[in-house]
DNA sequence: ACCTGAACACCGTTCAAGT
DNA sequence: ACCTGAACACCGTTCAAGT
């Protein structure tokens, strides 16, 4: 009764993972998925997609927290039982739910735009899409990152970088920096509100209220500190991003091999 | 029977949040907190320091799974209904736990480095400390930014990018980039196994199995491309944020007002 | 071959009752 | 004033039994 969890020490097994079935997100996992051409070949009522389907809208109309398999199947007006059917764990549903819901990053910027504006442009259209989905950004775990959308995304990203001057590898680090950059930006702002207005005021009381001797920069600068939002910080770490791979292409550029 | 979570549409009460108790991690929570002196006057046999040290315990050595009331009881000896009286929900305990744990970003890099290699060793060190304990990671929602341990660590990062040359808006907006390039870069590898020698593998014959029309660059470079590291990663985003943000210093140099 | 009903071992949270 | 026992309404998962 593993219940395999992010985060979660495994709970390792003494014959070290022996033929054992791989974890949703490995790239074990999504090799093996493909090949099992018999699960999906029948006509049968209850499809994956509808059941990602509910998920989906589960997700957003109510919450991570409603994304039960009870409610799954209540929507499906099916039993828990027959969600099994497709889908071997709640996890491996989360993850194949997750990689349908990043689908938005393969949308093409303008054209004629050189390669930083390109970046800064999905970088914010991704971001954008998870503030819409804040079900999708809370869990998102890297489970997806070699899923079909990501993969999309990627290839992306790299023809991108690489067009700009970046050898593989590096160009490679740099998409995903980036992703990892957007996704922790919508990460840390996800348990705040600052939509609220309240939240701000509180903010700058709590920065005010801090003991001058310990947190000196705190209490001298707390009103400008509680008005700095999410979006003036995702502006000011996307721009210095992307100023450093430009520096990173100039320098490789020099001692091109 | 809310069970609000990150992520999660608010309920909307009709009456926009009238008096309702604060959730957990918001400015409004932390500073409430701290004008509740009746709560810990009184000796007690069991007391939140316990509770916290019980929990940080279990989600050290038995993973985000295990950290549930029943089982923080059983460490202590105690019923499950006594932790409420030191804790009104999962929720707050989970925000009180990560506060604490983030501790390890108040410690001071050697002396004699310039604001960039301090910056880079504490961006490091937060990461390393991270890794050691991806249970915290995994439990990381923005709801601590606000508590003790995270602003002291806000203190020391404005200290120094304000003695680098930003200003005090631009100082928290690096820092806060800073802290979510960290924590984003461990988040999206939480759910894989980078370690496992297979894991790498697995991604070259991934890559190099995909469809060459849609994925011409994973197809090419798939084996470059399985090889690059979390760390790899981090190192090059942080590289370019620390350039990105020197170059921010030398303009804000330039038209200082 | 597919789906269901019913159960199992868990959750977080509450509250009257004990001391 | 503090803690407990026992319950409540939920979870994810399994499996014999139905069709």
């Amino acid at each position: 009764m593993t219940k395999a969890t992010a985060g979660e020490p495994p709970p390792e097994d003494p014959r070290k993972n022996q033929r054992a079935e791989p974890r949703p997100g490995t790239a074990a996992w999504w090799l093996a998925r493909e090949s099992e051409p018999a699960r999906q070949r029948r006509r049968r009522s209850l499809t994956l997609d509808a059941v990602l389907d509910a998920a989906m809208t589960l997700l957003d109309t109510r919450g991570a927290a409603a994304l039960t398999m009870r409610n799954i199947a209540d929507a499906l007006g099916c039993t828990q039982a027959s969600l099994y059917r497709h889908v071997r764990n709640r996890e491996e549903l989360v993850t194949l739910l997750i990689d349908r819901a990043i689908a938005v990053a393969s949308a093409v910027p303008p054209d004629g735009a050189d390669w930083a504006e390109k970046a800064a442009w999905s970088a914010r259209l991704f971001r954008e899409h998870l503030l819409r989905h804040p079900g999708v950004a809370s869990l998102l775990r890297g489970t997806e990152r070699l899923g079909p959308n990501s993969l999309a995304g990627m290839q992306y990203s790299l023809d991108l970088f690489i067009g700009a001057g970046l050898n593989p590898r590096l160009a490679s680090a740099a998409a995903s920096s980036l992703a990892t950059f957007v996704l922790g930006s919508v990460h840390l702002n996800l348990g705040l509100d600052m939509s609220d207005p309240e939240e701000s005021r509180h903010r700058r009381l709590l920065f005010r209220s801090r003991d001058a001797a310990a947190f000196p920069l705190l209490v001298q600068h707390a009103d400008t500190l509680a008005e700095v939002s999410s979006d003036d910080e995702f502006e000011v770490g996307l721009n210095a991003l992307l100023t450093g791979f430009r520096a990173l292409i100039q320098n490789s550029d020099i001692t091109r091999d």
